[in-house]
DNA sequence: TCTACCATGTAATCTGTTACATGATTGC
DNA sequence: GCAATCATGTAACAGATTACATGGTAGA
């Protein structure tokens, strides 16, 4: 459903097609948020039956025809609706790295380091990106100037972090070259 | 396929059963993992049909039984082998909130107002659990208690960016009380 | 008595990803 | 000639969520 939302809040802006709104997304809010074809196209689909939006094909001259989708007065009502109602849950960070860094007591801790420093490197060209981007957003809507200032401070956390994990990692791993790992304790259940 | 991974991880430590281990997830992963019964039942069922982990009923009196799962030799190696492959992409923060600020301007003022100040009052909850639970992992593992501290590192990020967008919106909106925004600049494409 | 917790599971549904198919134009 | 970009779509699969069903024990 939040695709759906995310949708209708870019056809406040102006009408769109399908591919346009992938790369839209993509470049835009590409920090939170990632589209396939094979979702975007059923759902916009969807929301013209349901009378979210409406759509016109717009034939071109020299590249394929593209469907044009604007948002109907229905589609507003329910944007504002799912703009004004409470938050849902709290964020959550699913990434598959983290996860196995939790693991990493279990493996090789050279290769640890060696995992961590390709994390750091990415990071850190995300940061970048997200640095050259910032200028782009300082005129443009409070909310939207705001949210690329919040990308570019998570990344500078994570890569903080991620640097000062790295030596003690490696300060820890230095003296004995392999340290045994407790028992994980049991949480408040 | 990530789960399947991260029991196997958790099976390293002891011997668990599907409840225990939605337990396990939840309260030490909580803020980077969730799980659900239809997951981790018909998951378990299926490691077990692919030898990567076997399992023993336990009969108890004052408890129903349960199904206890240990990792066989062909589970470590697949996780060893998942434990020092390269990372995939890079943390998406997949927020809802997140998205939804992005078209508070669409909105009313005072209203995004008050959903940042309940959001706000969430993380720091958050934040006071994140810190609370910082010293039971002081004593294990390094990685694991790296992790915990990213988590508190994240969190005060977040509100501190809160805080100080919550500021410029009600500066922002004071003197003429709605600003109309401007369309949005489209990405590189 | 009622709630919370222990414990297992299935079915339906929704969401997301990958791969495939098609085909034109533009720039190197 | 080849890669990239524009443009729409489907099929198969993988992953996650919600709701339901069952039933015992402990404690307020």
């Amino acid at each position: 459903m939040i695709l759906k939302y995310a949708i209708l809040g870019l056809l406040h802006y102006r009408n769109m097609h399908g591919y346009r709104i992938k790369n839209h997304i993509e470049s835009n809010f590409g920090y939170m948020w990632s589209v396939n074809y094979g979702q975007i196209y059923p759902i916009l689909k969807k929301m013209q039956q349901e009378g979210l939006v409406s759509m016109v094909e717009v034939l071109q001259d020299n590249a394929p025809s593209k469907k044009l989708y604007s948002i109907t007065p229905k589609g507003r009502e329910e944007f504002a609706r799912w703009l004004a109602s409470e938050p849902e849950k709290l964020m959550i960070l699913r990434d598959p790295f983290l996860l196995r860094f939790t693991f990493f007591g279990f493996g090789d801790a050279d290769r640890a380091l060696d995992l961590l420093d390709k994390r750091i490197e990415l990071v850190d060209q995300e940061l970048a990106r997200r640095k050259e981007n910032l200028p782009r957003w300082r005129n443009e809507n409070i909310y939207v100037r705001l949210l690329s200032e919040l990308g570019v401070s998570l990344n500078i956390t994570m890569l903080e972090w991620m640097r000062h994990a790295r030596e003690e990692i490696a300060s820890e791993g230095a003296p004995t070259r392999r340290k045994k790992i407790t028992a994980v304790r049991r949480g408040r259940h």
